[in-house]
DNA sequence: ACCAAAATCATCCTTTCGGATGAGAAGGCC
DNA sequence: GGCCTTCTCATCCGAAAGGATGATTTTGGT
């Protein structure tokens, strides 16, 4: 991957020089610093940044939450805060815009980096996450008699939308043993069918 | 909601009391210490708690990384870091776990506070996202010819595991309709049976 | 060594599902 | 009125799934 470009938005001109001196020297970079909402709305469409550092006051009607929200909407660019607020109502409100990061000042520059890091690589694997997995522990978390692993294995294959005799092939089992163990996870589960067993376990995922 | 129940897993007595004493005062509760792995997934087990804070460092073979992994695979409970260690190696390695927070020591008790309400308060809304109610909209999107009104109805009839028989009962017509509509599926999904179409479809939703 | 649980395989039989195909009725559109 | 799509229903057939039951082997624990 190369550069990955963030754009600062930050009223104050030390601070977001200070920011700004922090990120540069890593595989970061700024593409641009917003001291005001309508700026950093501009900046968002023409410069297109990865990531956004918002402060939240701004000395203007709209707030650094408000660019947040409207990012998490339209933009779904991951972000964080960095700012002095930390009273109830400021986090109350912040926290519906569902931040990646809220880091308060004065602030470490290693915690900025590493929420940064931690809210892009996140972010990334949101956008690729094609293999929503299932988990054995959450599961027979709601068994009675919990799922045994092979169970699970079959289970798992169910889940993908295999037949019986594709799952004997790809767990170098006869067909006969495939059937036992759905018919020991559907006793399990307490369901009839397949759709209904992957119905019965979907809310736990 | 009620309290809500953190496990810290800190192998340093005196910062895990201090994280205790942070947390106590608040809507949290330590839900209990544990000082090394095998005491953690102990606890994960028993107390089942909301939400994990980790050390890295354990002074062990296995370490707070390796104890995250295994959060995120099989509990899906949010988890944040804190630690001090921010070096690159580590860093590296703890976010392919997917942490909700990176907190580096010494800590600020507001950076832990705030870290720790947004990760609970983004992994609550990622459960209630994962609603079971499909999208016709979104899986037009990804078909050249689109689903109807009725072949959508079907879908998600067949998407709460009801069998031919029912989805005719509840929606009044014979089950050869049904069976009409769901060969007309199969078809615009390029799917030979049911769990494959369902499959198909997940990761659009 | 022994017991219990899990995993393996099998057979017989019934139900459900899926594929192929045709066809009538209702509604929108030019 | 013709044309197209959707929804409706049907029959026939073969494939897949599900229920019941019993047996052997592996494995882990006391």
């Amino acid at each position: 991957m190369s550069e990955i470009r963030i754009l600062v938005v930050e009223d104050d001109p030390l601070i977001a020089a200070d920011i700004e001196q922090c990120l540069n020297n890593i595989d970061f970079r700024v593409s641009g610093v917003a001291y005001d909402p309508d700026e950093a709305f501009l900046q968002l469409k023409t410069n297109t940044p990865d990531a956004v550092i918002l402060d939240i006051s701004l000395g203007e009607e709209k707030d650094g939450i408000d660019i947040a929200s409207i990012i998490h909407q339209e933009y779904h660019l991951p972000f964080i805060y960095l700012t002095s607020h930390a009273d109830r109502g400021t986090l109350d409100r912040a926290k519906k815009t569902f931040p990646s990061g809220y880091v308060v000042k004065p602030f470490d520059e290693k915690d900025l980096l590493t929420s940064l890091e931690i809210a892009l690589y996140n972010h990334a694997q949101k956008q690729t996450a094609a293999n929503p997995q299932l988990s054995l522990v959450l599961i027979n978390k709601h068994l009675p008699k919990p799922l045994s692993e092979r169970e699970f294995d079959v289970l798992q294959h169910m889940y993908e939308g295999k037949t019986n005799n594709q799952m004997a092939e790809a767990m170098f089992v006869s067909v006969n043993t495939i059937k036992t163990h759905i018919a020991n996870i559907y006793l399990k589960l307490d369901v009839p069918s397949r759709t209904a067993a992957l119905a019965k376990i979907r809310t736990w995922q």
